[in-house]
DNA sequence: GTCTATAATTCGATAGAC
DNA sequence: GTCTATCGAATTATAGAC
């Protein structure tokens, strides 16, 4: 007997590793082709598995994109940062992590998917409540949270048109130059901390 | 015989009405629903007739998206606005437009169109390219271009979080409160003309 | 745990009667 | 010009063998 009543050792469950393998090809998919147009036979030949497996471990496609929609955004704390350098902080963090994961990243997954389908847009909701509306209120002047509203807005147009929508204009920009021409906008947003 | 060989008078063209009436039910369903979820079907019954007379009239559904993303944005002439008002001048044109039709708009269809279809993402291209770069040329700085497709992230990132994914915190702002804060960002952005 | 087979829908598109 | 009937394809989801 390899394993205890507390159940199998780590090592013996084969099925955690397809999981993981399922539930990173599934984020590639909604990234790329939304929710609609991703289809669970097309994520099991990603992962290189039956298309049965998924079913098997995600009910069904609802509950998938729900696994998939799992995100931490992972944002600095602005009250450490100096009030004058907190927009270009806002602005290069977002940059950098769109930048380094490409299409692959759960913010633009959870965009893309927000669109079309009004889970998706639900947990968009809740993200922004827990995680950006807070981190940005210590940044923001006076109406903090309209001002935070209006900082996502930006900030997710710019995913927009940069990785999804791919409007020429913007997706051939380099990095530095939409921190440069970005930042100001941001700073005028947040208003005088 | 009540028409010559130049055709059919106008009073007489029923069809012309139908199809009128299928464009209007499909901008709709494509606004509201996006291309993927949007069925001809659903089209039909929204403007009371058959199914079969949709393919009559526009071939295929991709060819009645395309009909539906005739858009024209009648941006106003900004060489004629002093530069100090330009950035609160175009806030205020695509919030008056938007206000105006909500989601019936038809730049807000193309918008949600855009994340999943391609033929309606280079239709955004060539919407920016044609009228919103060429408009916002004449008001911005140095490198109008870089700064017109900044401008129009930071427009669409206000479409999409207040009408399409509908944030609550950006869905509830008052147009006045949103041409407050964001008219400093555009400003901004814009640079000094 | 993995795979085969298939049920049950849904939809785009076509053919043809009237 | 309008409608009925239906085909064929694609997909989610299930049942059950091994």
């Amino acid at each position: 007997m390899t394993h205890s009543i507390d159940g199998p050792p780590a090592a013996a469950r084969r099925s955690d590793r397809t999981k993981a393998l399922i539930l990173e090809a599934a984020r590639r998919r909604f990234a790329t082709h939304g929710f609609e147009r991703t289809t669970i036979r097309a994520v099991a030949a990603d992962a290189e598995i039956d298309p049965s497996m998924v079913m098997r471990y995600y009910g069904n496609k609802a509950q998938l994109l729900d696994a998939a929609l799992d995100i931490d955004l992972d944002l600095p704390d602005l009250s450490a940062v100096p009030a004058a350098d907190r927009a270009e902080a806002v602005v290069r963090h977002f940059l950098h992590r769109w930048e380094r994961d490409g299409t692959g990243d759960a913010l633009l997954l959870l965009l893309r998917s927000a669109v079309t389908n009004d889970h998706a847009a639900e947990r968009m909701h809740a993200i922004f409540a827990s995680q950006v509306a807070p981190a940005l209120a210590s940044a923001a002047g006076p109406e903090a949270a309209v001002r935070a509203g209006l900082v996502s807005a930006q900030l997710l147009g710019l995913a927009l048109t940069r990785y999804i929508v791919r409007i020429p204009t913007v997706a051939e920009l380099s990095p530095e130059q939409i921190v440069a021409t970005l930042t100001p906008a941001i700073q005028a947003t947040l208003g005088q901390g």
